[in-house]
DNA sequence: CAGCGCTTGTGACCGCGTGCACAAGCGCGG
DNA sequence: CCGCGCTTGTGCACGCGGTCACAAGCGCTG
């Protein structure tokens, strides 16, 4: 096991990784607000939209930077220029997607995945067959041609959407070409190196950990329901 | 994170809810292992492949009870069985899909999902041109029927697909056929009543996290989400 | 221009989760 | 039957994150 890295670059600014997991969040709820023409928001009814409370939206916004106004709240406009500023919304990520079965199709094809910022410049899979397909404006390519299209295409992100099996293997490919952040679909763990960023969405856990709550849920008898 | 209901009724084992969330883990681990004729494992091994620590499978599985053998390891087939039974993997588990578009029809084809104990019984959209069409071996019914459904077939879980504007509906029509347990996957906060459990997964939010750490190119600890 | 109401920003506290380090305990070999 | 090595189970300390409560500060009004 390698040792950890010292924080040799004392950062200026650093946000908690609390923080930075609720900013998608204040910046969802802000976006509704400012097509509502509204100048201002109090942090009370940012925690509304956003679902948490108060408090929590002034110290995470502190952590941006004194945005707001005492007596008054936070200009939105204003606002939603630095929550979108600090997550990096202002550029264009170019993303790939490895492994199109049913999951990637979707992913593919989904609206509001390029929504914001997010691109989708490349599909690729490790199965002869579907290389070469069209799905949406892409056509399948091959997984050998990855580290030329990161290259060529500057892919920043990489979503892996392959059968657990691969996973791993698609991961490497990912690193050693250069992509530095990604987002793992495949239900089993994967291994990357410390600089790069990995985030993982799993089924199979969730509905795990709902069943979980729902065996122990306490038997009360006739709650009220809302 | 949902909030922890009040203890009146101080209970007998509670697991930590981080524990919760490892649990999944240490099964798939399990499973593997089991599949390789291996008798015991130790807390090590299983940390390397849950990708955790030693320590923390220990505590872990400490809460479950002492089903380890010291200077030994954990009984594998037995481990299986009380984690599995924790996680409520012994029962079959009624889950509805709300919401077919590419996301919902992908989460239906998608074989690891009812790969233990959760069985999908219902596909359930608002659209009237899509109710009547057949998705693998369910046909699309309509919302208005979700109580009867929920009712007759014991629904247990439901998985929200649709577009982020109907899922607060959606969410509303769960909690009042009965349905006490729900995956979010629309883009949208929604709010439950507090007995109800909530979990969300979102595409957006979880893009916008890798797009901060990816413009701040800094190492973020390669923490689970789950 | 002074006072008042409203909202931010933050200091302080607290509880959960994590990791370390070690005692307890099991099995095996001599 | 005794000692040794290995692995669990856990006491402890520490740091992050959450919440409360309040001082600071802005704008409006009289």
């Amino acid at each position: 096991m390698p040792r950890r890295e010292e924080p040799d670059i004392p950062e200026a600014r650093l946000i908690p990784e609390a923080t930075v997991a609720r900013l998608p969040l204040y910046y969802r709820a802000l976006l509704e607000i400012a097509d509502q023409s509204i100048g201002t928001v109090s942090s009370e009814q940012l925690a509304e939209l956003a679902g948490v409370n108060a408090a929590k939206v002034r110290k995470d916004l502190s952590h941006l930077g004194s945005y707001g106004t005492r007596g008054v709240g936070y200009d939105v406009e204003h606002l939603v220029g630095e929550v979108s500023r600090e997550l990096g919304l202002t550029r264009d990520w170019p993303v790939a997607i490895l492994g199109l079965g049913n999951l990637g199709r979707a992913l593919a094809n989904y609206r509001g995945f390029g929504a914001r910022g997010f691109r989708i410049v490349a599909l690729v899979d490790a199965d002869p067959d579907k290389v070469g397909q069209a799905v949406g404006d892409l056509t399948i390519e091959p997984v050998e041609a990855l580290s030329s299209i990161v290259a060529q295409r500057r892919v920043a992100i990489g979503v892996i959407a392959t059968p657990a099996p691969a996973a791993q293997a698609v991961a490497d490919r990912l690193v050693a070409a250069g992509v530095a952040s990604i987002l793992n679909f495949a239900p089993t763990v994967v291994v990357v190196p410390p600089e790069v960023t990995l985030r993982k969405v799993d089924l199979a856990t969730e509905l795990q950990i709902l069943s979980f709550y729902q065996q122990h849920r306490r038997r009360v008898p006739d709650r009220a329901r809302v």
